[in-house]
DNA sequence: GTCTATAGGGCGATAGAC
DNA sequence: GTCTATCGCCCTATAGAC
């Protein structure tokens, strides 16, 4: 028997969802989770900065494979389409997670500090999306505005495909939401007669 | 002389403010602040729920403020049309704010636990906003969109107000933006040419 | 790993305002 | 008297320092 079981960060992580879901995540001490996992209190501070980090540690690999396929992106592509062929790339690797996924939203939504922390990692994000599009040529406010269209056309793409009782791809929930966020920006034009709806922007519930 | 100095929220702020910008956040503690103000530090809790609150408790005054405005917005009007005629309803407020905008957002923009708390304010408005445009009737995914699109704007407009040397008003850095984003967001239509640049979008800095 | 400061909640006492 | 702001002392958990 090894001295150490493997795999803490791995533990600790399923240990806090666990808990967290059980009894809700203000319930839940550190040392809770430590304990579930098999290891000392001051072990957890070792892998996360905090408790709120269990959760969102193995976001970083996603926000470093969205930079760098933006930055891959074929340099005559406009900025969102750079942006959401990012992160249409994501749509294998959620594909098979639709279940952990579904858990894993529900208690962010459910809990304000998770809500906090998880903003603030999509804004991390955004904001180096924000670079890597200057870097390849996009004028600063254009960047910051592709960065943050394209976060809001994730957040409602993603949030469809979650609610998505078939098995439709987040790639086709992205193209879906950024339809409608066409149809929203563009619906206004100055002086427009208002075209109230062109085509079929929304996927079906 | 009265047993209790008046508008003890306004001075708790004011002792925060003060004491985050000499020594930093995490260098204040609240019982700091709290000493300032000439109070004690169970009674800085009895004001804000935590410490973070400090900075925002006054931003409820204005979230309402701008998702009553998008509820009064003429129903003709295209849900980011009745967002940003809310936004831009506040230029007046912070015409002659700017100097404190800045010192704020200097303070926010320097330390991360501020930012998240600022964020998850900015999406608590953004839902507050979806909700009434689905009232007016809007469709669901638009609104969300249409929350987030008005925000998109919104963040990039007050950044650039805020760094604007001249005096043109916010509601002038809003359209700036939202014709940006309109840029951004319609210029890969489908099988576009890809219209590089139509028209001004952007003010000179 | 141990030790400690701070956040932040609960409760009750007090001292004003009315 | 009531109502409410303030404060004191209890506590635990977080998170950083050593």
């Amino acid at each position: 028997m090894a001295r150490w079981e493997p795999n803490a960060v791995g533990r600790l992580t399923e240990a806090a969802m666990a808990l967290f879901t059980e009894r809700g995540y203000g319930e839940t001490t550190v040392g809770d989770i430590a304990a579930r996992a098999g290891l000392g209190e001051r072990t957890f501070f070792n892998h996360f900065s905090d408790k709120r980090e269990v959760l969102f540690a193995g976001s970083e690999q996603f926000v470093r494979q969205i930079v760098e396929a933006v930055r891959a992106a074929p340099s005559s592509a406009p900025p969102l389409d750079a942006v959401l062929a990012a992160y249409e790339g994501t749509s294998d690797f959620f594909a098979g997670r639709r279940a952990f996924a579904r858990k894993r939203s529900a208690l962010i939504a459910a809990h304000r500090e998770l809500q906090e922390r998880e903003l603030i990692k999509l804004i991390t994000l955004a904001a180096g999306i924000t670079e890597v599009l200057k870097a390849r040529g996009t004028a600063a406010a254009a960047a910051g505005l592709a960065a943050e269209a394209g976060l809001a056309i994730f957040r409602a793409g993603f949030e469809q495909w979650l609610k998505d009782r078939g098995d439709r791809s987040l790639a086709v929930h992205l193209r879906a939401a950024r339809r409608q966020l066409e149809a929203v920006v563009g619906g206004g034009a100055p002086g427009s007669k208002r075209s109230r709806r062109r085509g079929r922007a929304a996927i079906a519930d």
